[in-house]
DNA sequence: TGTGTCATTTGACCTGAATCAAGTGAACAT
DNA sequence: ATGTTCACTTGATTCAGGTCAAATGACACA
């Protein structure tokens, strides 16, 4: 890695407490690479040779079975992904594709292990970003199988537009039809969904979403603390 | 906790190579509990003050919101349930009530915590134990988003075949009201799927399902060990 | 043996969401 | 300007699954 990245990479949260020489250990095998839009990192089912840390950019995490392909998590910085199958040496459970344009640091799966079981602070660290993830997607599934297609929009409109501000306007990160395998109905339905929504005050235009109507739109979303607030 | 119970514990993976000194630290501070069956041991939106650990019989997990309330996920011994809150030191995400008799280890989550900075034999464990969790949840949230409500259950029953010996017999361990809130459906649909699976050789008689032709209701199914495969 | 309770099943119907197919519209290249 | 492409929308229809209501059936208990 080249040594002008190290001290970027030295202060994101997993890195931030552990003690020098396991920095080192760690970077020593890493890498960080720059990836266009849409280049496929990893396939499911694949054994786990790295993990892999968001830097810039963003990465979809998704699902195929059955024919049909399902959208699981999109990865914004700084978090990891596949550290569980990293930690385990197992296969990845799901497949990884750039979004836009992206910096990702490539740790051996190996290494990673290796720095875990030697120093304390990087375990610390591990585990609460593994917990966190693992909080991530049972919110996940109790969004899915709690709600129905309209409600799991609007929660989601309203959680994007309080991180972006709450200035009451929307920038959709990723196009329509991957919002709707995330949100789990198809593309149409999600064209529906949005038209539903237009009388609590949702006005699309493109990826631009205008809010106009927040309390409506949050009492008909009723959202709840324990699916959609990324910090609980 | 009664010094009896001691040896059954230590040999639980998550506690069988740490430390004699941090073990006794976790002990001392715990309590092995007897709980009659439906009794709702936490509550999601709570403290996450305690780990559990299931040591004897069974545990459901549910969540409530929008008015209905699902099944996240049955506990079996042994595995350890709200690991992730324990360690963040925040709010359960999920309910838990017992299914039937259960013994329990309750484990204070700052002794945990405590613990697992001081002892890395105990910190593998944990890792080993909560990756394992997440990946579970991974596998529930695709089962969820990738299947239909026949396919769920087919898989289902296929998997606590092979779990229950391959004998093409089946014993539900749960009730088929909370079976359905598992299943992500209602019990009126759940009976009709298993009507669905009659042609592919499902016999229900009560709780016990004979499955008569497992090579048809597989081909149906598709089981994937990236959804079904519990030690995948 | 009856009676009540509760889980499950069945039937009729409705609704949310998927599917299939065609249309629109913006961005880009010609 | 004019296609061409691609993302998205709209319409018509179908289908899976939910809802509501009633029937059945098993078990516990009087």
């Amino acid at each position: 890695m080249r040594s002008k990245d190290i001290p970027l990479v030295r202060e994101l949260d997993l890195f931030a407490e552990m003690a020098e020489s396991s920095f080192d250990a760690l970077m020593q095998a890493a890498f960080l690479q720059r990836f266009p839009p849409q280049v496929q990192l990893i396939t499911e089912g694949e054994p786990a040779d790295f993990l892999y840390v968001m830097v810039e950019g963003s990465v979809e995490l998704f699902a195929n079975g059955n024919g049909r392909e399902t959208t699981i998590e999109i990865i914004n910085p700084v978090a990891t992904f596949i550290l569980a199958a990293a930690l385990r040496d197992q296969a990845y459970l799901m497949s990884a594709r750039t979004i836009e344009n992206a910096r990702i640091l490539m740790i051996p799966s190996e290494t990673v292990r290796a720095v875990f079981a030697s120093d304390a602070a990087f375990a610390r660290a591990v585990v609460r970003e593994l917990s966190g993830r693992f909080r991530t997607v049972v919110k996940a599934l109790k969004n899915q199988k709690l709600r129905n297609a309209v409600e799991r929009l609007a929660n989601y409109l309203l959680r994007k537009e309080s991180e972006q501000g709450g200035e009451g306007t929307v920038t959709l990160e990723i196009d329509k039809r991957t919002l709707a395998a995330l949100l789990g109905m198809t593309p149409e339905n999600l064209s529906r969904a949005f038209g539903t929504l237009k009388p609590y005050g949702v006005v699309v235009k493109g990826r631009e979403i205008r809010l106009t109507k927040t309390a409506d739109l949050t009492a008909l979303a009723k959202p709840s603390p324990l699916i959609d607030d990324p910090a609980s």
